[in-house]
DNA sequence: ACTACATGTCGAAATGTCTCGACATGTAGT
DNA sequence: ACTACATGTCGAGACATTTCGACATGTAGT
């Protein structure tokens, strides 16, 4: 379990038992990508693509609530972000903060774990 | 949305349309981590470390059966690994296929989104 | 074979998440 | 102000997951 000892003579000994904050993240990505509605719609982007709701619904077997629903889960979790002009709202993915997410993921699985 | 029109010139035309494999992998690890306590069980593990049931459920709140539960989703995912020892199960982290998984997804999210 | 221990499985209740119609909000043009 | 359109939200039913007691399996020692 967790020994309290580390080799590492570093100021954070209790490191071991706060989940560290690249997880924090992570888990929201991990909870929202969870869902294979929710991947499906992150799939749907090209690079660099924004598409609005209406787009989205039409690839979507999903209703206009449904995959409503499904876009604040991923803007929450910061998988997409988004921005309104005029009457649409445009999504499109938070490139940056997945890969930074998924580098700090990534980074502790290779220090910690 | 999907273009089928690609600048590579590769013979994947397609595969805009079909979930890649990295991505099959990845959700499975994401709904397998998409639980906190799922999480929490995870970040039990020390480097390198094996654990018995006995001695994860005793850092858990929840129930032996309750945790017997998520260790099956962990090692389904491929999360975890486990191994029988006499009376025993021991489990570890599945370091090298976490690694790959991610790298995969962190690539993936390179080229394409 | 019997006991003690470690773990897995089953099933039903509790809990959580998803879904869609109906309604609300907000924007642009006439 | 009115209409048309795009999107968000609410709530109740449908659906999926989680949870734990009770039981089953399997292992080691006496």
């Amino acid at each position: 379990m967790h020994a309290y000892l580390h080799e590492h003579l570093d100021m954070n000994k209790d490191y071991s038992r706060a989940i560290p904050e690249a997880w924090q993240h992570m888990s929201r990505v991990f909870t929202a990508l969870g869902d294979e509605h929710r991947q499906r719609i992150l799939l749907t982007f090209e690079r660099g693509e924004r598409l609005n709701v209406s787009q989205i619904v039409a690839v979507s077997t999903l209703s206009r609530p449904a995959v409503s629903h499904h876009l604040k889960i991923l803007r929450e979790a910061g998988v997409l972000a988004s921005e309104k002009l005029g009457k649409e709202v445009f999504f499109w993915v938070n490139k940056p903060f997945l890969a930074e997410t998924f580098d700090n993921t990534r980074a502790y699985l290779e220090e910690h774990l």
